[in-house]
DNA sequence: ATCCTATCCTGGCTGC
DNA sequence: TGCAGCCAGGATAGGA
């Protein structure tokens, strides 16, 4: 599922050809997309708009409109599960599934292409009110790891549960979460105001290496997700320890990786690398 | 404060 | 082979 890395991969892609340019249109295949806002208030807001930067924060893709020089709001785009953000050259028919479109004025077409329905583009006046919520990014300077030990100590939560809470730390989820507790080697039911400091500094450093990592291969492509209908895909699911490997072994010790659920989702952990909490 | 469940959705998988 | 039913999974809302 797309995540932070899959989303600065995002973001990176579509970059130098959606900055400068001007939104001609508006076209809504799925009024949902818009989360709860009309079409007509949409098309009011955007139609005629120029992008000026295109940026990420947490799992979402931003990129701020102006309109004669001055900032006039932004659009704001949440993948979550299965949405695909690409700019087409001019000609390209559009596929199944496509929930919106933004002709562009060289031609080319923003489209928002989405099997599940769940992901959301929309348009917000003020990115800092909406995006208010999300704790630090983990691959930012606010992302210590004195802050993370803290963090940590001040909540009495599941590790896992915790890592998935975009209010605590934003831009992660199962697949890096599972990857950053087993390169860690911390059972995801540990409770967070009980790790040992060495045992924090650990897991602050793996999630940032396992994100940069992840970046540096363009993320991981399975399922719908693909950077483009025709493009490459990342590559970093060639680099699971653990995600999607329940039954076969761990590559670090041997041990079956097994297949558990936790915080309503599936995870995925070597119990002899990850030993489970006494107190369950 | 924290946890749990339901909701939103569809393609792909399982089992019969 | 065909088909019904289940499931994943990010975010959020509401209840325990």
């Amino acid at each position: 599922m797309p995540e932070l890395p899959e989303v600065e991969t995002v973001v990176r892609l579509i970059r130098p050809d959606l900055t400068g340019r001007r939104i001609k249109g508006v076209r809504v295949e799925w009024e949902r997309t818009l989360g709860g806002m009309r079409p007509a208030a949409f098309q009011r807001a955007v139609q005629g708009a120029t992008v000026g930067r295109v940026w990420r924060r947490g799992k979402y893709i931003v990129a701020d409109l102006e309109r004669r020089g001055r900032p006039a709001g932004h659009l704001l785009c949440h993948l979550r599960m299965s949405g695909r953000l690409h700019v087409d050259p001019a000609g390209i028919a559009p596929g199944p599934h496509e929930r919106l479109r933004l002709p562009l004025d060289d031609g080319c077409v923003l489209r928002f292409v989405d099997v599940r329905k769940f992901g959301r583009f929309t348009y917000v006046e003020r990115a800092d009110v909406a995006l208010a919520g999300l704790g630090p990014e983990p691959l930012g300077e606010e992302f210590t790891p004195a802050w993370f030990r803290n963090g940590l100590r001040s909540r009495r939560r599941a590790l896992k549960p915790l890592l998935l809470d975009q209010a605590f730390v934003c831009g992660l989820g199962n697949i890096y979460v599972d990857e950053s507790l087993h390169r860690a080697r911390l059972h995801p039911l540990r409770r967070s105001d009980r790790l040992s400091v060495l045992a924090a500094a650990r897991l602050h450093n793996e999630i940032r290496a396992t994100l940069e990592e992840a970046i540096a291969h363009e993320g991981s492509s399975f399922d719908t997700f693909y950077r483009t209908p025709e493009g490459r895909p990342g590559s970093f699911q060639e680099q699971f320890q653990v995600y999607g490997r329940q039954g076969r072994s761990c590559l670090s010790c041997g041990a079956p990786i097994r297949r558990l659920v936790v915080a309503q989702r599936g995870t995925h952990v070597c119990l002899r690398c990850q030993r489970p909490p006494r107190s369950l």
